[in-house]
RNA sequence: GCCCUUGUAGCUCAGUUGGCAGAGCACAUCCAUGGUAAGGAUGAGGUCAACGGUUCGAUUCCGUUCGAGGGCUCCA
């Protein structure tokens, strides 16, 4: 019954190397012996001209990856006596490993476990794969505690090891034949990082080195490029330059102020959002932030998710709670009246704030935050009905990404968990209704079986943005369980109270992690609908000022976001500054503008129209901001 | 919360084995009147995150606290 709101990250990979892979995951597969069969000679980043250096290509790239990270382990073990080492999977742009070593690593070790990967590379030792008996695998690895640890629970017969050069790792394989395999310019150690033995923060904690691998130099240096045009994108950073937004850490950390230009950013964004949502048959509802704590024992909050809720402030002796969803709210609206089958479908929408407790270690920026809006909404609807509804509200958000210039979606869908809550009969029917939705759109997409909420299956959308990331924005979730803790009814045709389908959505997601994930995809260019400033206008010299003045006061005068620039800076400064603002037109007028009554346009990317009369640009303007124009 | 890194002017950063605190941008004032990405001069601006310790002396060394960044999902 908690919808869960997209993670800060694309979840097919993480974090700030939030990028996934360019080329994708590429089938392949392993003969009986772990070596690599031959569907994986060549990779699709080679496409129609894989290299034919067979060293280079005989191996899936995730086989490379783990072969460097035994490379990389016999490096540290050399260069860090003492070192125990853990586990060294591939993993979507590299490798990782985990080791307990024996004294803190800092970042300027890097470069020397590289080199001395290198100089392992070049020797060119050969992976050799035995098999071993479980009491033989518990000798060898006496003194490695976590290595027995993986033994122990592993069945006798089934254990092999890697060894290559002067390391010796438990391990399933597959492997490299030789490290001459693997490419010493095709990897690069990134980052020191803590990480839980086996992810438990109650096992000892492991220092882990993060690196990105690639089958060639040149698939590295693009995906090292891609991560440093991220880096520029950075919403914490573009927020700043952009003057849209800030937080205060000794106000509360994770919770997001709104600056005159990103507050102006979100009005229309969320003007759009309303209109868009009359248009196609919703109603809006506005709910209170808070609420006594039955309701959230009610709605099996405080049983499921109470670490994740602020804590409650008590008043005439009642608890009361923030609130983390909307929805049983909404309930209390729907509850308020008896509703007929000929009510139905509801569909209620509310840009509601929720609070959510988010350890301090995974705030990030406006993507991961205490305190955001979501675009939620509750559909109510009869069994019948579901098919239609469920059709209705993926082409409608299908419809949203599309405006907002997002035009590759993958659907995700969500199958029924061990656990959960619903007569069989519901989640089938359920089920079929996003995937007749989904098909109806042509969308492609990938099951995640056994993946849905046990309250309900539901569908993720992921976009990809203009740098190739892929973000998990728009969720759409069945809820079978708080229509029945709720004990929701309507009446239908013969007379009988029964169960309404419910289905939680959000198509933006949160307001303030889609700013986010717009920032960086726009790189803070927004279209001219979006834009905070739409117009600056700049005099040649100050003799012009009132000319400028007018132009911008006649622009304002219409509902365009216009400003003259008076200060005494040159004209060359004020072109730069609007531009550094992404500010999208720029209107520059002198002698000539003012004796024709035209303006000459300049765009943020730097072209340049040809001058127009200011009733002129006025109708160009109008026009870009009402078809929502991507393009200046 | 835990691991590593980090905290110096509004912003981005420098600060050399501990000796009166620096730059660029932004800001203010003045000069400059200009045609498509930075004109010039002057000035103001800091209890060097906070607290404690070592020292004749701490932004610098040590400790604690608070915040920020990268991680803590990928399972031999």
């Amino acid at each position: 019954m908690v919808p869960r709101i997209p993670r800060a990250y694309p979840t097919l990979s993480a974090g700030k190397g939030s990028l996934q892979g360019p080329y994708g995951v590429r089938p392949y597969a392993y003969t009986p012996d772990g070596r690599p069969r031959a569907v994986a000679l060549w990779t699709r980043a080679a496409g129609a001209f894989p290299h034919f250096r067979s060293t280079c290509m005989a191996h899936p790239v995730e086989t490379v990856r783990h072969s460097l990270s035994h490379v990389m382990a016999e490096a540290v073990v050399k260069l860090y006596p003492g070192t125990k080492v853990a586990i060294g999977p591939a993993i979507a742009d590299g490798f990782y490993y985990d080791f307990q070593l024996p004294a803190p690593l800092q970042p300027e070790d890097l470069p020397a476990i590289e080199k001395e990967m290198r100089r392992i590379i070049a020797a060119n030792a050969a992976f050799k794969r035995v098999e071993v008996s479980k009491a033989e695998a518990l000798k060898i690895f006496a003194d490695e505690p976590f290595k027995v640890e993986l033994i122990e629970g592993l069945e006798d017969g089934s254990i092999s090891i890697y060894e290559q050069g002067s390391f010796r790792d438990l391990c399933r394989g597959p492997h490299v034949d030789s490290t001459r395999d693997l490419r010493p310019d095709s990897f690069k150690l990134r980052s020191i990082a803590g990480a839980y033995w086996r992810g438990d923060e109650k096992r000892p904690m492991l220092t882990r080195i993060y690196a990105y691998a690639f089958s060639s130099k040149a698939e590295l240096e693009a995906h090292l490029k891609m991560l440093e045009e991220a880096e520029k994108r950075d919403n914490r950073k573009l927020g700043k330059e952009l003057d849209l937004f800030s937080t205060h850490e000794e106000a509360g950390p994770g919770l997001i102020y709104w600056h005159p230009k990103g507050a102006r950013f979100r009005v229309e964004l969320e003007n759009w959002w309303r209109d868009e949502h009359y248009k196609n048959g919703y109603e809006l509802l506005f709910t209170p932030h808070i609420g006594k704590s039955w309701l959230w024992e009610t709605s099996g909050h405080l049983g499921f998710y109470k670490e994740g809720m602020y804590p409650p402030m008590e008043m005439d002796g009642d608890k009361y709670y923030a609130k983390p969803m909307n929805c049983p709210f909404h309930i209390l609206i729907y509850k308020n009246g008896v509703h007929s089958y000929r009510d139905l479908p509801l569909r209620w929408g509310e840009l509601g704030t929720v609070y959510r407790y988010e350890r301090a270690g995974a705030l990030h920026g406006l993507m991961r935050v205490r305190g955001f809006t979501q675009d939620d909404a509750h559909i109510i609807c009869t069994p019948e009905q579901i098919e239609d509804e469920i059709a209705e509200v993926l082409r409608f958000s299908l419809a949203m990404w599309k405006t907002l210039g997002f035009n590759e979606i993958k659907a995700y869908l969500a199958t029924k968990p061990k656990d959960s809550v619903g007569e069989q009969e519901r989640w089938d029917t359920a089920l079929e209704s996003l995937r007749k939705a989904v098909a109806k759109e042509n969308l492609p997409y990938e099951m995640d079986e056994g993946g849905g909420a046990f309250y309900g299956p539901k569908i993720d959308l992921k976009v990809k943005d203009a740098i190739g990331r892929e973000w998990q924005m728009t969720t759409i979730q069945f809820d079978f369980n708080e229509p029945e803790r709720f004990d929701m009814t309507y009446v239908d045709a013969d007379g009988q109270k029964k169960r309404p389908y419910m289905v939680h959505r959000a198509l933006l997601g949160s307001i303030e992690r889609f700013f986010g994930v717009y920032i960086e995809s726009t790189a803070g260019a927004f279209p001219v609908w979006l834009s905070p400033e739409q117009v600056a206008v700049i005099p040649v010299g100050l003799d012009f000022a009132d000319y400028a003045k007018d132009v911008a006061a006649e622009l304002k005068r219409e509902g365009f976001r216009a400003s003259a620039m008076l200060s005494d800076d040159r004209m060359n400064a004020k072109i730069r500054n609007a531009q550094g603002q992404k500010v999208p037109y720029m209107l520059v007028v002198g002698a000539k503008e003012r004796d024709e009554g035209t303006v000459s346009i300049r765009l943020r990317d730097g072209r340049q129209l040809e001058p127009m009369a200011l009733a002129g640009f006025k109708d160009y303007l109008r026009d870009k901001i009402a078809r929502k124009s991507l393009e200046l």
